[in-house]
DNA sequence: TTATATGTGTTAAGCGATTGACACAAAATG
DNA sequence: CATTTTGTGTCAATCGCTTAACACATATAA
C-alpha cells in the first residue's frame, strides 16, 4: 500500500508538507492542496491509523462493552452508539461480555491494549480499582458508576413511578411488579422503588414482587420463570414488566393461557424496543431516550480526548408510551 | 503508560529478550518468563496493540459491515461474529452502513485505513473494483459475491423449498409469498424462487407474490406494507414471509384483523431470530445455522491472515423449525 | 524600508513495538 | 575435549506517521 512518502514523492513534495494537509497544520496553498489529494487519488492513499495512532498516542476508536448483543435493548444502544460515534468520526471496537465480569475485563485490557479514545460500559461492573488509570475515559451506560469516569443514566425512578400511575389509572388493583435483574444497585431496582413507593400511597392496590435472574440478558428466554410467576399469582390484573422482553413474552405467555390483554390484565414494559410495536396489542412502555444518551456517551468521551473535563453524572428523563397493552381503545386504531 | 522497555528494566533483561518472550520465539528460560511476567504484572503492562499493528503490518482486528444493528438478524450474526471473533483472539471493529452505498464505501477505506485483518460484509454490494486489492479479505456474509473474496451462504432455495412444501403438507391452498428484498440478485430472491418452483409443481395451489422495499432493513416497520398486502388478498391461508420480522408483523396485523392463526391462516418466516419462539403462538421459520455461519467467516480470514488459500464460496443447510404458527398442536404444548 | 504574515522544504527525533544479525556465554552432547 | 544446543544481550533497522526546529523564500502591510 501507498505510503506518505509515496504521496509526496508524486505530488513532488516534502512529507512534512503533505502531513500538514493531512493534519490541517501551518500555511499551505490551495495549490498545494489540490497536488495532494490528486496524489492521493492516483496512488489509492489510505493513510494507516496504526502508525497515526502511534504517534498521537491514541486511536480514533471507542470501546463498547455490552452483556449481549442480540439482546434487543442493547442491539438499540448499539445502534445509536454507532450513529452517534460515526457523526464524530469514531469507530467502534465491540465487545460482548455474556454477562461474565472475567470478560469483561479481559475486554477492558483489549480496550487499553488498542489505546482507545474511550470506553463505554454497559455491562455489568468491573470491580475496585480495576478500570481507574486506563489514560482513558470509561463511561457507564446505564450503569452505576462504582470505578468509570463519567456515567449516563436516565431516570429510572420516575419510570417506575409511571408504570405504576399508568396501571393505577387504568383500574387495576391487583398488580405485579417482575423485576428483570435480581442484583442490588442495578437500574432495574430503582425502577422497583418508584413503582413500590407510587403503590404505597394507593391503600386499594396490592403488590405483589418477582425477580428473573440476570443471565436471561443472554439468551432472552423468560418463560420457564414467567410461568412459575403467573402460576403462582394466575389473577393478577396489571403488570409492571422489568424490560419489554420480559413485557412480550409475558403477553405470549398470558394468550396461551386464555387470558386477554388489556381486558383481563394489563402490561407495561421497559425501554421501549421497537419490538414493542409489534405486537399484538402493542406494548405500552418506559421510553429511555436512547439516541440522545448514546450521544451524550459518545460527547463525553470526545469531550476528553479534547482534553476537557467531564460531567461525571448524567441524567435524562423517561417518558410513557401508551399503547394498546394498557387501554383498550388503542387497540383498535393502530 | 509502561512501554517494552520498563518491563524489560524491571525484569533486568533486555528488550529483545522481553519481546521474545511475548511472541514466543527462540529459547527461553523458565526463569526468565517468571521474570518477565512479573515485572509485566508490576508494571500493568499493556502492550501496545498500535506499535505491533504497525510493525507486523496487519491488525487482530476484523470490520463487519452491517445494514441495520437493530435488526434482529444482524444482531444475531453480530453475536455470533464477536463470538467466534473472541475465540481466534480478534477484535471487531463495528460499522453500520443503514443500507447506504456511500457510507459502506466510506466504511471500507475505514477498515483499510485501519488495516484490519479482514472484512465481514453483511451488507449490500459495494460495486466493482472497489474492494479488490485492499490488501485485506472481503467475505460476503449472505450476499451474492460481486467483489468479495469470499462468500458464506446458506441455502436459499431450498428454504424456499421447505416453506412450500409445509404449507402445502399443512393444507393451504391459497398462498402469499412475501419477499423481504425487492432488489436483484439478493438471497431472498432465490428464496422466492425455491417456494415458487415447488408451488409449481401442485396446481391445486395458487400463489400471490408482494414485495417490501428494502429501507425497511432499518426502521423494521413492515406494517403500512403488509396491511396493503393484506387489503389486496385478504383471503389467503397460507403466507411465506421472507424474514421472522415480516412474519411477526404480518401475525400482529392478523390478530387485529380478527384472522387466527394457524386455524385461518399459517405462516411461514425466515432466519429464525429468537423472537420468532416468544410470539403467540411461536414462528415456524427457516432456520439459518448463523453460529456455524459466522465461525466460517471468521476461520476464513484467519487462515487468508496465515497466508492459507481460502474457499470462494461456503454454503450452509438449512432447516424447517416447526411451531404454532402452521400447526395447531403445536400451539398446545409449548 | 522594515516588519510581519504566508508558504514550503529539510532534517531529525519519537511513537512502541518486531525482527534479524551477531556475539557470547553456559550447559548438554558426542 | 570438541561440538552442538540453549539462553541472553547488543545493536540497528523498520513499520508509517507526527511534530518541532530551522531555513528560506515571497507577499503584504505599516
Amino acid at each position: 500500500m501507498a505510503t506518505l512518502k509515496d504521496v509526496a514523492r508524486e505530488a513532488g513534495l516534502s512529507v512534512g508538507t503533505v502531513s500538514r494537509v493531512l493534519n490541517n497544520r501551518g500555511y499551505i496553498s490551495e495549490e498545494t492542496r489540490q497536488r495532494v489529494s490528486a496524489a492521493m487519488e492516483q496512488l489509492h492513499y489510505q493513510p494507516n491509523a496504526m502508525a497515526r495512532s502511534l504517534s498521537k498516542r491514541s486511536s480514533s476508536m471507542i470501546g463498547v462493552i455490552v452483556p449481549s448483543i442480540s439482546h434487543p435493548y442493547f442491539a438499540k444502544v448499539l445502534s445509536c452508539l454507532e450513529s452517534a460515534a460515526h457523526e464524530e468520526n469514531y469507530q467502534l471496537l465491540l465487545f460482548c461480555s455474556q454477562g461474565k465480569v472475567s470478560r469483561e475485563e479481559e475486554y477492558v485490557r483489549v480496550c487499553s491494549s488498542n489505546r482507545v479514545a474511550g470506553l463505554v460500559l454497559c455491562s455489568g461492573s468491573v470491580k475496585t480499582g480495576k478500570l481507574r488509570n486506563f489514560g482513558f475515559p470509561v463511561v457507564a451506560f446505564e450503569r452505576h458508576l462504582n470505578e468509570a469516569d463519567a456515567g449516563v443514566e436516565c431516570n429510572n425512578y420516575e419510570g417506575g413511578e409511571l408504570a405504576a400511575r399508568e396501571l393505577i389509572r387504568a383500574g387495576c388493583r391487583k398488580l405485579m411488579c417482575i423485576s428483570g435483574i435480581g442484583e442490588v444497585s442495578m437500574p432495574a431496582d430503582v425502577r422497583r422503588e418508584g413503582f413500590l413507593d407510587v403503590c404505597r400511597t394507593h391503600p386499594e392496590v396490592e403488590v405483589q414482587e418477582f425477580f428473573c435472574s440476570p443471565e436471561h440478558l443472554e439468551d432472552l428466554n423468560y418463560f420457564p420463570e414467567l410461568k412459575r410467576f403467573l402460576d403462582e399469582d394466575p389473577d393478577a390484573d396489571g403488570i409492571f414488566a422489568g424490560s419489554d422482553m420480559i413485557g412480550i413474552q409475558l403477553m405470549s405467555e398470558l394468550g396461551r393461557r386464555g387470558r386477554r390483554v388489556p381486558q383481563d390484565v394489563r402490561i407495561v414494559g421497559y425501554d421501549d424496543v421497537n419490538l414493542a410495536q409489534m405486537t399484538n396489542p402493542q406494548l405500552t412502555t418506559i421510553r429511555q431516550p436512547v439516541e440522545e444518551m448514546a450521544r451524550e456517551c459518545i460527547r463525553i468521551i470526545v469531550k476528553a480526548a479534547g482534553g476537557q473535563s467531564i460531567p461525571s453524572r448524567t441524567m435524562f428523563p423517561v417518558s410513557l408510551e401508551r399503547r394498546g397493552s394498557t387501554e383498550l381503545a388503542d387497540c383498535i386504531i393502530k
